[in-house]
DNA sequence: TCTATTAATCGTAATATTACAATAAATATA
DNA sequence: TATATTTATTGTAATATTACGATTAATAGA
């Protein structure tokens, strides 16, 4: 037990899962955040702002890079991470569809 | 460890993340898929719909009933669950906020 | 080459999550 | 009241996640 029975949902609903699941853990959420405000590619002051250890960070950072979300570009010893914007959209695409269902106006119970 | 550090993050930063997890879960997913499907209360056959055992669909439905999505109304002997469509619509504010943020076009690295 | 700097990886402890059998609780009906 | 039906709770095993110290890897610059 304690292991996700994938194989018995749809590649849909185990996609919407593996995404929110990168989006369910606040430092996740800050690093995203802070991608975006920048505007540009982070070198190196991810460590400092979101306040957890580096291996914390270069772990959280992994999971991001693995889902896509994320890029990263080796800069020297630094290392630079910016949104990977085409799969921000598809991501979007996803999650918006889901988040987006609605109900017609009808009483329940 | 293996507590998540909270108290450093903001409020916003944790409330996606607690949403977030919610739908990280392909089971959560299609609990919620089949609530909008039917657009009615669902009296009983989630366990059978989703195809894990009783206490484990249970739990999951404990889950999102915490956090507000859903609501059950007890009717005989069954419960009868639905989208809580004013915490819903909530939820997806905060969540398209997240999602919709957007990079100005700009080249990177 | 040596040293400094920065990020990744390894190892591991603490905690959380997932799943389900067993059981309890609640209620409808005979 | 006794029985059947349905959901919730308890307990627990297996796995996953989170966090970080220690170390390694990679590269820039002296």
């Amino acid at each position: 037990m304690g292991l996700t029975k994938t194989e018995i949902f749809t590649d849909k609903q185990n996609q919407i899962a593996l995404y929110a699941k990168a989006f369910g853990h606040p430092a996740r959420v800050a690093i995203l955040q802070y991608l975006f405000k920048l505007n540009a590619c982070v070198c190196g002051d991810l460590v400092e702002e979101i306040g957890l250890a580096q291996p914390t960070i270069s772990q959280h950072l992994k999971e991001l890079k693995q889902l896509g979300l994320i890029k990263g570009n080796v800069e020297g010893t630094s290392v630079c991470y910016c949104i990977d914007t085409d799969n921000w959209e598809k991501m979007k695409t996803v999650m918006s569809d889901f988040l987006n269902q609605d109900l017609a106006p009808k009483e329940c119970c």
